[in-house]
RNA sequence: CGGGGAGUAGCGCAGCUUGGUAGCGCGCCUGCUUCGGGAGCAGGAGGUCGCAGGUUCAAAUCCUGUCUCUCCGACCA
């Protein structure tokens, strides 16, 4: 994706186009990354902040990560899961206990040195994570299989020093949840891992509308420290990638390194299985990414901040009673619904329209001289942009069939979008007709010389080997060969360009 | 971290080549008229030219450094 020259912009100054583009924000189909920074900054939902890759999240933004907290907070609670907090400051002793661990993050974590005036004697890491934490304060909770399992969940902000940031997507700080579990045997662990990715999945597609493919990660990408990692691929409206949700087998890796030990019922001290599990502010901008389009924001209304907008269309004498009727409607929807009644006065409505489109508001009701002599209201569904008459009558059951309509039409568009997107290939050469957009099942040997080669001719990763029952274009083909080698392939995977 | 692009009013930009009183559009403020898809007229406010050094009588403009954003790669949620 290239960026636009002066001359560009010139002719469309000259053609009068400008006036219009300025306002809006840059076509999806035209620049897709243009266009997601546009959004995320028109429809006020962050801010950069002065430190590199630091953003501010700004309140109609955190509202929907607080939609997404409240329903992750529910699923966790049903299965059994309390919040808890660790804190933010790690020693480095504690940090790089376990060896694989260590690894993986070194890189990328910041440190603190100095504190009340003086040199620290041990450098402290800030969280980029809180396995090492948290694994050190279980050794000394747990002493029998009666004090398993243990099954604790954090909010919390995390540091990871990144190198390109992008809003949202790959930010050097962010918030999430991680949970920490330690289970007596292998398979409780094993069984809370793959109950954890359900979760997500769960939130992904019941309160988000987004469509994913899940899977386990391949030996490369998998989290460090990790027997095996869990994921949702989602997929973004350009046909790339994004991890939305990691789940984490840990096995006996960090209780060994933590000595997170018990006495078990027959007698013998053993070692727990631990599990982590985590998902990151980073939805928002897949929230964004998979339902966004040239006006803005489409957001599904179970996280909308406002389902509702009502729009007067006030003018002259008619103005107070339309107003007062608008209020009327306020007062009768907000019991069931976010509603918001824009009243203000140096906007014509013609303006509102936009605005509200751009943040993604689902619903828009019009309300006029016209409507109201006709007891009805204009509604306008921000997914379609379709507008129809709706009689006065029964209106907030109405408006709350919309809404529920909207949230499956934002998934099944999402699916269509998914589905139209991925592709069986025999050789990763073909994804180049596709010009490498979306998801491509293919076989795979296993080995990493093949992801890497994928990667450094493609641009393009191994982002999972689905579990049996995914949506694969072609389903399993057996006896076929490696996409990339064409040796024997062990693995159906599935390559993409990623965020 | 490597390679491109960019920082001038809230937003989008011109001015820089050839140093000499900082501009335009939108937005903002006030008033009036407006209001069914980004209203009109009149008046007005707003800028340490990212930051720090240097060259010069004089720097938005030239030089050096630095910070930030952005795109394409490499690394990760």
């Amino acid at each position: 994706m290239k960026r636009f020259g002066k001359r560009f912009w010139l002719r469309r100054r000259r053609s009068g186009l400008v006036e219009k583009a300025l306002k809006e924000v840059t076509p999806r189909s035209e620049d897709f990354s243009k266009w997601y920074t546009d959004v995320v900054r028109k429809a006020d939902l962050m801010d950069y902040a002065p430190v590199k890759g630091f953003i501010v999240i700004r309140p109609y933004a955190y509202r929907i990560w607080e939609f997404i907290q409240s329903d992750l907070d529910a699923r966790f609670r049903a299965t059994g899961h309390q919040n808890a907090y660790f804190p933010l400051l790690i020693p480095e002793s504690l940090l790089t206990r376990e060896a694989e661990h260590v690894q993986g993050f070194s890189a990328e974590v910041a440190w603190v040195t100095r504190g009340g005036g003086e040199e620290l004697a041990e450098p402290l890491a800030v969280r980029p994570t809180s396995e090492t934490i948290v694994g050190e304060m279980y050794a000394r909770w747990i002493q029998s299989y009666r004090d398993l399992p243990v099954l604790i969940n954090q909010w919390s902000n995390v540091v990871r020093w990144e190198k390109a940031t992008r809003p949202f997507l790959r930010t050097t700080e962010f918030l999430w949840q991680e949970g920490h579990t330690v289970h007596r045997t292998q398979a409780e662990a094993r069984a809370e891992t793959e109950q954890q990715l359900e979760a997500y999945r769960g939130l992904l597609k019941e309160t988000l509308a987004i469509p994913a493919v899940a899977g386990v990660k391949s030996a490369g990408e998998r989290f460090a420290g990790a027997v095996e990692t869990y994921t949702l691929e989602a997929m973004m409206g350009d046909g790339r990638a994004l991890q939305t949700a990691t789940s984490h087998f840990l096995g006996q890796n960090f209780s060994r390194a933590f000595n997170i030990q018990f006495l078990d019922e027959d007698g013998e001290l053993k070692y727990g299985w631990t599990t982590s599990w985590g998902a990151s502010t980073r939805m928002l901008g897949g929230l964004i990414m998979v339902h966004g389009d040239n006006r803005g924001l489409r957001l599904p209304p179970r996280v909308a901040p406002i389902q509702v907008v009502i729009v007067p269309i006030a003018k002259g004498r008619e103005r107070e009673a339309v107003l007062a009727h608008c209020r009327q409607l306020l007062q009768q929807l907000s019991p069931h619904l976010r509603v918001h009644l824009d009243q203000r006065d140096e906007f014509t409505p013609g303006y509102k329209f936009n605005d509200w489109e751009m943040r993604g508001v689902p619903l828009r009701l019009e309300v006029g001289p016209r409507d109201i002599a006709q007891s009805q209201v204009m509604v306008a569904r921000r997914d379609s942009g379709e507008k129809v008459a709706v009689k006065a009558d029964g209106l907030a059951a109405s408006v709350a069939a919309i809404l529920e309509a909207i949230q499956d039409a934002l998934y099944a568009q999402a699916l269509e979008h998914m589905q139209a997107l991925s592709f069986a290939i025999d050789d990763y050469h073909e994804a180049v007709a596709k010009d490498r957009r979306g998801f491509f099942w293919g076989n795979w040997c296993g080995d990493e010389a093949c992801a890497d080669r994928l990667q450094e001719e493609m641009s393009m990763t191994i982002r999972c080997l689905p579990l049996p029952n995914q949506p694969d274009p072609q389903h399993l083909r057996s006896g076929a060969d490696c996409a990339v080698c064409h040796r024997p392939a062990e693995h159906r995977a599935v390559f993409a360009r990623a965020y």
